[in-house]
Parts: structure tokens; sequence; C-alpha cells
DNA sequence: CATGAATGAGAGTTCATTCAT
DNA sequence: GATGAATGAACTCTCATTCAT
């Protein structure tokens, strides 16, 4: 019982200091006694916890993913409407990462890239919370908040490589100083696209909802959706 | 002349035989001893033409990025439409990674998220290529094909962001097989957005052009960009 | 406590094997794995007490060098006459390094042409050393044992040299096999020199004190000190 | 011939450049690429004029000793005395080396603990210099310019180990800047001694020739050759 | 005669991991 | 439970040396 707890808090703390360690090199380039010397233990004691050094750093994301995973779900039953509840993933992620440095080193930068971790546990529970956005997307499809021809995948990839994108350029790069002010310029892009409407919107009063075809004069705007129906899309 | 032609040949055999063991292992877990096998060389010559691994290893994208940004400018030069160009830009960087899979490995999942290549001359050549990106979508703001309010660095991360994310996927899980599809689908998102204006526009013409607001009643959808003229977003 | 002990005495055990190696090749011709043989450890080990082959090397005359120097202070403290003590002191050099033959080949073939060996703490040590003969021979010009125009910096370098070039070659030879012997005619030679005076002090009775002037018909001999008064000479 | 002569410069040419480089680094730290650099012509070409990296050391002495022993033997013929011939020799010894840094660097600090080096012909010509100035004491001792009990191979090993001592001090501490200084105080030394006569002398009348007994009041001064003459003396 | 190119053979060094205490 | 101590197993990198041209 108490042995249990203080076992327990005692990986925690081992676990912190490989974050704070894997956050900062490489994984091959991290040592185990960098780890130890952090966490203020022996090497040996390492071993005690965890059985491998890889091992080690695919236990870093368990707790912390679950528990993230647990708060978005949380906020997200609160959420009336796809859009919104996009734009509070898009939020709570960046927000989480924010908050999170070394977290979001160890997630974006060793693990993302590592074959073995996406056998692990820890993925699993990471795969679920993608599986969430999915759920999201089509949920907005079919209130037709969404065009029904969207690619829910694609959707989220979109989502996810943005949010990545800017995770690691930040880590790396350290600019932007604050993530958190793109979470909704991305919701709106997702949603909105950039395409200029304004312009457009009175024209096509005119020319029979088929919108772009008159400012070809300037340039030859992107032939768009609307037009290419046979491309190749995933159905859901 | 000859010693000069023969000293880069081997060079170029070199690193192509790098670039296929770095894409099978961590940078750390591959050898030269592997590379030097893979490239019927000896060790020991391997490093009459690089001295050092992570030299070899950074030497790798050197020659095919340089050469990958001129053949998409060549592609750019006849395109019209900051639309149409984007289109262009995603569908070569992913022709582009499908066509070399092994040099998608190592860009993807070992140089991206190594600190030191950001410091590398073919680091310089990704970044120029990375600010045509920018141009193209300033270029479609100035002409009005895109919104004057797009944020052109965000614009540039969604879609470098989706392209790493599907190109990551694709090495790590091997789906989909052709991410070629993805070209279409992936412009018409950042063009369009994902909104349904379809059953929206009929109303516009009604609520004076202030489209979502009724359709409250289903859901809270999502409050856009018209309506949040106070987000934070950069200038260009 | 004791492992600290068990620590020292685990270093005193490599430094004994290195020194036994390193005596008898030269520093690059010796590997650190000859060493850990000699220790009955294996190489890592050898690298838990020693960052670097160099610094192992460096470290072998830490200790010794330490001890020596003190019990020559020991000696020297009962000793009257500068006189006596430089003899006292060329007879332990002698002494020390022939019941030390490895450690005598480690400092005077491998250590004494090392360019970094003089940055070494052990090199200061031996430094002290050296000032500490300076002292003895400065209290013999000052109490009028020794020649008032004598350089005590050049009597020193004189003392080494001899004991180094003896040991070197007794090291490299291995002769004579007992280089003590020389202890009493070194510092007779430093002392007195080796002119005939017996002859000439009968002569000097009766020519004023200007003993050399009438040898001269038999050979032209050197002109000595008491003639060249314009002779270069360092003062103390 | 001509291409007798062609190669013998070529071999000079290597061997200065080898001497430059021996001169700086240990033997082991210099390499053959180095040498080639330095003499402008490639790794292969050095091996087409000496075997071997060792024998290319080894050969560097060989001419230099030879023409520096010749010179010397030269200078010789024309002194009288002993005292005068050892002093011509000390101050040319300091004289070669201090016009020759290279040279002096490659055998004081690389060849003169080199165990191989005792077995090469080069070695050889230095032995018979050495045994030259042997001889030229033991004419001194015949003569009765010296001391019949002096030991001729002592004193050869002072002239060379003081010589050694102050080229290793001015090539590795560069002081002083000029050795040359020291050929005189050095002959002075080993003829006169350091011991103050011209005190003791007046007292010697009194006393029978027994010149230090009664200094004692002041300090117990060595006791000299004379009153040991039981001391171990190696006889010619 | 000169050399560009290639390599065999090692050496130093590093670490994850084990185990007796 | 914790750790000091030890090491097996590699790997990168260096160089003297060779040889075909």
């Amino acid at each position: 019982m108490t042995s249990r707890k203080k076992s327990e808090a005692r990986k925690e703390q081992i676990l912190k200091a490989a974050e704070k360690i894997f956050a900062k090199k490489e994984f091959h380039e991290a040592t185990i006694s960098e780890v130890a010397r952090e966490a203020g233990l022996s090497d040996a004691t390492i071993y005690e916890y965890f059985s491998t050094k890889e091992e080690l750093l695919f236990s870093i994301p368990r707790e912390t993913t679950r528990r993230g995973m647990e708060r978005m779900k949380g906020y997200l039953k609160f959420i009336r409407g796809a859009g919104n509840k996009i734009h509070t993933i898009i939020y709570h992620y960046l927000l989480f990462y924010q908050n999170a440095p070394d977290y979001a080193s160890v997630v974006m930068l060793v693990l993302k890239s590592n074959r073995k971790f996406l056998e692990t546990e820890a993925y699993q529970i990471i795969r679920e919370g993608f599986r969430g956005i999915l759920s999201v997307i089509e949920e907005g499809i079919d209130s037709g908040e969404f065009r029904p021809d969207t690619d829910p995948y694609l959707v989220r990839q979109m989502i996810l490589g943005v949010i990545e994108h800017i995770v690691i350029r930040w880590l790396l790069l350290g600019k932007p100083k604050d993530i958190l002010q793109y979470a909704d310029p991305i919701t709106d892009m997702i949603i909105d696209g950039i395409q200029n409407r304004n312009q457009t919107q009175g024209w096509n009063l005119h020319i029979k909802l088929e919108p772009q075809e008159d400012i070809r004069g300037k340039a030859t705007p992107y032939t768009s959706r609307a037009r290419r129906k046979h491309a190749p899309r995933k159905k859901k």
C-alpha cells in the first residue's frame, strides 16, 4: 500500500527527470546516467523501475496522455457544434503543449518518428484521441454544418498537421513565443478556407452560382472543388 | 577532370547508400559499416569523402533538395493564379516524396527533428523553398484571389503541416499507398474550407450576408471569422 | 569510507599497471587494453577511474612524486652544509629512480618530452622540488661555501642534467647496473670541478696566485673563470 | 647520375619537411600526410623514398649528424688544451642546436627516448662523437691538466647531461632565448667546480692543504673528494 | 616518377545493463 | 529498495601503407 504508493511516486519522479533529459537531447545522445542524476538517483535504481532505456522513453507519455485525453473529453462534453468542438480541440492541444514544452519535445521530436512507439500502449491512447477528432468531423458532416463531400480523415490530418508543424517550429526555433494565438485562425482556415468570397458573392447572383469563372481576366484562379467532381476522394 | 568526376560519382554512390540505410534505422542505430557495405566500399573510404557520420547525414539532402527546388520553380513559371500555384506546389511535394521514399524517410523522420540540421546549408535551400510558398500566398492576397485578412505564414504552415503529416503517416504506417490523391482535396480545403455554403448561401440573400446566424437551431455552429474581427491576426 | 578506500585502491592498482605498461612501450604503442589486462580489469573499468588515456599517463607521477618530495625534505632537514645537501639530493634522486625503474622510465622517457605534461599538477610538484635544489645552492653561496659568482640555475641544470642523462642511459642501455655509485663522484665534480689543483697550488705561491699561466708550455689550457671576468653570467 | 642527384634532392626535401613536422608533434601524432603536404608531395611519394614512417624518422639525423661531427673535428684540430677543447665542444653543440631548433627537437624530444633509435646507423655516428669527447677528457688527464682520478665517462655524462637539459628546457619552455651564453659557465663549472677556494686558500697554507676543515663553525661543508678516497670510481 | 584512391587493422571511448552487497 | 562497481559490446574515426594507372 504505502510501498505501492511510494513506488509510484519514484516512477513519476524518474519519468519527470527522463522527460526533461529526453527533451533536450536525442534519445541516443541522452544517457541513463543523466536521467539518474536529474532524478537524484543512481543508474541502477532507474533499472529497478524500468527494464530498459527504451521502455523508460515509451513510459513518459502514458500518464500524461491519458490525463490530457480525459480533460479534453470533459471540455468537449459541454460544447455544441462541430466547428466549436474543432476549435476547442485545436485550442486545447496547443494549450497543452505550450504548458508542457518538455513533454511536447519528447512527443514531437523523439517519439513521433519512432517506429516502435506506434506499437506502444501510450500510442493507442493517442490514437483514441485521434479517433475522437474524426467523430467530431463526421458529426459536423451529418449535421450539415460541414460539406457532405468532406473527407474527415483529411480534415483530421490537416488539423494534426498544422498543430504538429507549429509546435515543432516553436520547439526548434522558439517562435512564436505564444502558439495559442493560432487556435482561432487555424480553425477559421479549416472551416472557411482562404478564398475571397465577399468579392465573388455579388457575382454569384448574376452568373448562376458559378462564382470564380469571371475573375479569370486577372489570373487563372484555382479550379475549385465544385468543378472537379471527378477528384479522387476517400469515402467515409 | 576525370578524377573530379569520379570523386563526385563516389560521393553520390555513398550518399545513395547512406540514404537507404538512414531511411531504415535511426541515425544512431545505423552504422557507417552498414553504409559502407551497402555502397560496396570499406568504412575508411566513407571517411575519405565525408569527414563525419553526421556530415554524411546532412549531405544527403543537399543535391536532391536543390534539384527538387529548381524543378518546382520550373513548373511554377507556367502556372497562373495563386490557387493553381498552391495546387502545383502541394502536388509536386507529394509527388516528389512518393517517388523517393528513402529520401522522404531521411528528411521527415531523421532530419526534421534534428536541431543541428537547421544550421545546415541544405536546410537553407529548403527554407528558400518555404519562402517561395509564402510569396505565392501573398500574391494571391494582393490579387484579391485570397481573403485580405489571410495570414500567409499560417497558410504556409497549414500546407507544410498536412504534407508532412501525410508523408510521415505514409512512411510509418504504409497508408495510403498513394499520397498523391491528396493533392486536390488538400488544395480544396485550404482554399475553400469545409464549411457548407450551398445550404447557407440562400439564407444569405435574405439576411444581409450574415449567413450562419439562423442555423443555430440545430447546433451552435463555430463562430466564424466574419464575427470575430477582434481575433489576433498577424499582418503581412 | 570503505568505498572511498576501495576506489583509491583500484586507482592505485590501475596506476601500477599503467606504469608497468607505459614503461615498456611508447605512449602511443601502449594500449588501454594492455593496461587493463595487466591490472586484471576490463578496458571500461579503466575509464571509470581515468577519463582519458592521457589523464591516466599524467596521473602516474602524482602520488609517487609527492611522496618522493616529502621524503627528500625529511632527509634534508638533518643535513648541514650546502655541499652535503646537494650530495643528499643527488643520492636520493638516484636511489629513488634505481628502486623504481618503471616509474623512472615513464618520467624520463615518456613524460619528460611531453609538452602537455608541463601544465600538469604533477609537474608543478616536481618544479617545487627543483626550486628546493635552487635554495640549497643559494644557501651555499650565501654561506660562502660556494663561489659568490656561482649561477645557481646553471648548477641546478648541471645536477639535473647528469642525473637525467645517467638514468636514461641506465634505462635504455642497462648500464651501469648500479647508478647509485655516481652520487659521490657527481657531487665531487659539481663542487670541485676536474681541474688538477695539487699540481697548480704549489705554483701559486711563487707566482702570485695566478696558477695556470705557467703550464702553458705543455698545452694551452682552458682559460678559466678567474681570467674571464667578462663572461655573461646570470645574477641571482 | 642526374636522376641519382635528383633523387637525393627529393630525399633531402622530404627529410626537411619531416624534420619540421616531427619537431612540432610527437611521432605518433605527426602523420605522413602532414609531412607530404609540407614537402609539397603526395603521401605515396614519401613511400617511394622511405619504406616506413619510422625509417623516415631515423633518416633525419643521418646527414645532419655526419656533417656536424665533421665540422666539430675540424674545429678541434686547431685547439690546444683539453679544457679549451671541452669548451669548444660545448660551445659548438649549443651553437648547432640553437641554429637548428627543429633538428634539436627531433633529436632531443623524439629520438633520445626511442629504444629502436639506439640500433640505428645515425646513432652510431652520434656515438662516435661521444667517444671523441671521451678522448679529449682522457687527453686532459694524461697531460695532467685534469685530476688523475677523474672519471672520463662521468665527465662526459656531465657535459652531455647539461647540454641536453638546457636544450630541452629551451625547446619546451622557450627560455633562455640564447643558450650559447651557457657555453662558458658550463665549461667553468666542469673544470673548476663551484667550491669557493679564494676563501680557503689562505687557510690551506697553515693546515697542510686540508682546506675546508675549519669553516665548520658556520656549517658542515660537503666532505670532498680528498677525504673520500674510498668512493667507488670507475677506471678507464 | 608520381599519385589518387582505397583499405586493413586497430584504438580509444561510451553506455546500457547487471549484480553482489 | 538502492547502489557502487564492473563490463560486454559496439562504433566512430584515424592512418600507415599499397597499388594500378
